[in-house]
DNA sequence: ATGAAAGCGCTAACAG
DNA sequence: CTGTTAGCGCTTTCAT
């Protein structure tokens, strides 16, 4: 590695000349530093990141902590995070919680040893459950800023990117009795999430509405099946992508037909019910913009340490396609 | 911030003798440990590792290239990595390239900066296409150490973890005429990479294959649309998940049997097909195995600078479902 | 216009 | 057992 002192020492000059000349100084006359200039060419002279960093006490970087990185609308909301951050002069690394409170745990509290200026998170499901914030309020008592996206905890003042969620619901039921539908059945995955909470207590605003509701994909079909054969249903909301495909599926082998006897519309991330046969009516949730949103509220946090905590409502819109 | 010298300071002792208590060092009295100890827990003391690194002159983070997030395979392997790297007690840090040349330079540009201690990457379409390797001899040069996954440039003599895209598309076709199949299509949207040269070839071993090849989803479901009406074909082999999916939603449109007019095999990132209808026989290329095989070889790197490049072949296997 | 020196937070060789 | 010192690579103030 060739650093400031190689140089200094191959022209006989100081370290802070060079480091004077690179950085362009007005200090520093026109030969000096086109000589010097030359040789950092030659040498391929790269500043020391981690040397840079240490002296400024920021690093330009800002870690993401995601639980699950094979749910693509996670996937989107880190490559809209990743692209705002970017943008921005700023990388993004990131630590998988899998779900799981003790990954997120171990995540933040690499990230508060100083190898980011702040952090972007959705909490586990885990975590959520249990309604663990102690490792959340660490970072605070560390001083390291951070936002929430998509999930977040009740009655912690922070800044996060949340989707109209109640809404969404409230629009998609709407939606369907406005198209005269009369049997509307919510099938729904997220039991024990707070969005989950949101998203039925949205749909089930309207009177009369049926509702299934488990984790297991076993139980949500077996369920399914039995209500298809046995009671009139012309409408289904999916609370969320999974459900969405297994309904559809489950509609079609049944031999109705798909939106004429049955109608589905579901919330989705994107790739399955995009690629569905016929397509998937959808709740659609611009990840992306939740991501970018994120990281914008936390670059407005790190300019100005203690601006009030801000939640930005990432609206959803209904797209109608095959089903 | 708490520091070291923050706490040596409050108990009057030197700075060295704080670090070494910390580090529980055999040279410091017991007591001394205790009373340490005890101040760095309640002013709740967390080692700076920016500086730590700076003088270890190693960050203990590996580096990502990944060309596209939103493609389940290489998701997968972004989490055998993590996986992997966190279980080495190493952090990753992503940069999404997009498939362009320029994302991934400057990706590969930062992370030579000092701020990882190695690289792991796939090359984009784009740097593949105009075979663009300046780029990766400059880290090289830095003495990064890297390895390649699942695309490579042919040549350049590194690391790299493979698919055995050649045995496994032949595999395939194999399968597919010892079941009796007359008349197999191949179909693939991967014309320009390696790999999908290589696949093709696997396939094309066998006589008398026909072959539908494009960049453009419109263009291979026309294709395909034509020869599905005009030949006799019973068997597909999708060089991609993307195409399985084309085909077979077009060969149940076109009211074929699947699988009993048309079998169908696809090459397979694992959700779409997971979840088509029904669900696509694969290719299962083992994407996370990929991911911690090649940290398993950086890290080999990391150990012994010079170890003789090696190239690990991860074996794809055949799993039959309902196409 | 250039350089010397201090310091970011940490570790480690060496002295006492 | 504890402290002093030097140094990782860089920037920045203050002399010169």
């Amino acid at each position: 590695m060739v650093t400031l002192k190689d140089l200094a020492k191959e022209l006989n000059v100081s370290v802070s000349t060079v480091s004077k000349a690179l950085s362009d100084s007005h200090e520093i006359s026109k030969e000096t530093k086109q000589k010097i200039l030359t040789l950092a060419q030659e040498k391929q002279y790269t500043p020391n990141n981690i040397a840079i960093n240490l002296r400024r006490k920021e690093t330009k970087t800002l870690g993401v902590i995601i639980p699950n990185i094979f749910n693509h609308f996670y996937t989107k909301i880190l490559y809209g995070i990743e692209s705002e951050a970017r943008k921005n002069g700023y990388k993004t690394i990131i630590s998988i919680s899998n779900e799981t409170f003790i990954a997120e745990k171990e995540g933040l509290s690499y990230f508060s040893n100083g190898c980011v200026d702040g952090v972007l998170m959705a909490p586990s499901e885990e975590s959520e459950m249990l309604n663990q914030t102690k490792h959340i309020l660490e970072l605070r008592k560390k001083e390291i800023p951070f936002v929430f996206f998509d999930r977040y905890f009740d009655g912690l003042d922070v800044d996060k990117v949340v989707i109209d969620d109640y809404d969404a619901a409230k629009n998609a039921i709407e939606y369907f009795t406005n198209s005269g539908k009369k049997n509307i059945l919510v099938v729904s995955m997220l039991k024990n999430l707070w969005i989950g909470k949101l998203r039925r207590e949205g749909a089930l605003t309207a009177e009369g509405i049926d509702i299934i509701e488990s984790e297991s994909e076993e139980e949500i079909e077996f369920q399914l099946n039995r209500k298809l054969l046995t009671q009139n249903v012309d409408a289904i909301l999916a609370l969320d992508e999974l459900s969405g495909i297994i309904s559809l599926n489950l509609v079609r082998t049944l031999t109705f037909e798909v939106p004429k006897d049955v109608s589905i519309i579901s919330f989705s991330q994107g790739i399955l019910s995009e690629y569905s046969h016929p397509k998937l009516s959808t709740v659609n949730q611009h990840a992306q913009l939740i991501g970018a949103n994120a990281v914008k509220l936390l670059l407005r946090r790190l300019k100005n340490r203690n601006p009030d905590p801000v939640t930005n409502v990432v609206k959803s819109t209904l797209e109608i396609h095959g089903t």
